[in-house]
DNA sequence: CCAAACTATTTTAGGGTTGAAAGATCGGCC
DNA sequence: GGCCGATCTTTCAACCCTAAAATAGTTTGG
C-alpha cells in the first residue's frame, strides 16, 4: 500500500490482505466485554439482593425448565460446564434446600437433580427480577438491534459450533 | 390493552405488554452462549497448543499493548478482574519469566509490570494463532453481521454502562 | 505540619472451574 | 454368561475469581 497509490475508498473489507482478521478480533472483543458487563452486573446484583451466586442461579434456571429433574450429566451439557463442576454445585445446592437428589430410575449409574418446592418459589422470585435487569441493561438498543443481534449471533453461534465439531 | 382488539401485525415490540421482556432475556441466552463457544474453543486450543491458560493470555494482551508496562490497578480495570486476582496471575506468570515487577518511578504503592522479551516472543506466537482461530470461528457471518453485530454491540455496552455507573 | 481521605496492592476465606483419572454401571456381542 | 467399550458420576490437584479487610503510601485541606 505504500508502492502503489492506495485506493481512497474507505473499503473496510479484509479481503485484500489475506491473513488480516483484526476486524473479527474486534468484534470478538467486543462481544466478551459486552457479556462480562452484564455478567458482573447479573453477578453483583444476585448476590447483594438474594444472597445467591450466578453459576447457582444458571443451574436452578436449567432445573426449573425441567419439572421432573435432569440428569447431572445433562445439566453439565447444557450449562457447557464440566462434570465435576456440576456435582459440587449441586452439593452446594442441596445443603441449602434449594435442590434434590433421587436416584435415577432405571439406570443406577445416574442421578436425577431437581428443584425442591424451596427452590421452585425463590427460582420464580429472582428470576423476575433478572429478567427485569435485562430489559434495564438493554434499553438503550436501537429499534432494529434486536433482531439485527438476534440474526447475527444464530449465525455466529452455527459457524462456532461447526468448527468445534471437528 | 387486552380490552380492545389485539393488533394483528407481527409487531415485535414488547411496549404493549409492560413487564415481559422474554426477547431481550433470549438476546442475553444468546450471547451468553456464543461467548461460552468461543471462549471454550480458545481456551482449548491455548491450553493444548500453547500450555497456557485463557487469563494469562488475556493479561498478555493487555501488557502487549503497553510496551512500558502499566501497574497492576491498571490491569485489573482493563481486564475487568479484580485487584487479587491480577496480583495472584502476575505472580504466576513471573514465575514463568513472561512478565516481570518493577519498582513505580514516583508512586512507592505501586508496581508497574511488562513482558519480558520471552514474554513478548511467547505472546506474539500466541496471538497469531489466535487471530487465526477467531477468523476461523467467525467465518460463518453472513457479509453484513460483522458491522451491523458491531454497532449493535457497541450500543449494547453503552446501554450496560449507563446502567451500572448509577 | 498533620490528620483525614483517598489510592494501590496484598491477603484471606469461600466459591467456581477445569481436565484427567478412577469407580461404578450399562449394553451389546460372542 | 462374560467380556469390553461406552456412559455417569465423583474425586483430585491446580488454578481462577470475588468481596472484604488489612497494609502501606499519597494527597489534601486546615
Amino acid at each position: 500500500m505504500d508502492t502503489h497509490a492506495p485506493t481512497l475508498d474507505a473499503e473496510t473489507k479484509a479481503a485484500e490482505r489475506p491473513g488480516d482478521h483484526k476486524e473479527e478480533l474486534r468484534l470478538w472483543l467486543r462481544l466478551l466485554t459486552c457479556t462480562a458487563m452484564v455478567e458482573g452486573l447479573v453477578r453483583t446484583r444476585l448476590r447483594e439482593r438474594f444472597g445467591v451466586t450466578l453459576p447457582r442461579f444458571d443451574l436452578m434456571a436449567q432445573l426449573d425448565k425441567a419439572p421432573d429433574g435432569m440428569t447431572l450429566g445433562a445439566l453439565s451439557r447444557r450449562m457447557m460446564v464440566s462434570n465435576g463442576n456440576v456435582t459440587g454445585l449441586v452439593e452446594r445446592l442441596a445443603v441449602q434446600g434449594q435442590v434434590e437428589r433421587l436416584p435415577h430410575p432405571t439406570d443406577r449409574r445416574a442421578a436425577t437433580v431437581r428443584l425442591t418446592p424451596e427452590g421452585r418459589r425463590s427460582f420464580a422470585e429472582m428470576a423476575a427480577a433478572h429478567e427485569a435487569w435485562i430489559a434495564e441493561a438493554f434499553v438503550g438498543l436501537a429499534p432494529g438491534d434486536l433482531p439485527a443481534l438476534m440474526g447475527g449471533l444464530a449465525r455466529l453461534k452455527q459457524s462456532v459450533s461447526h468448527v468445534r465439531e471437528r
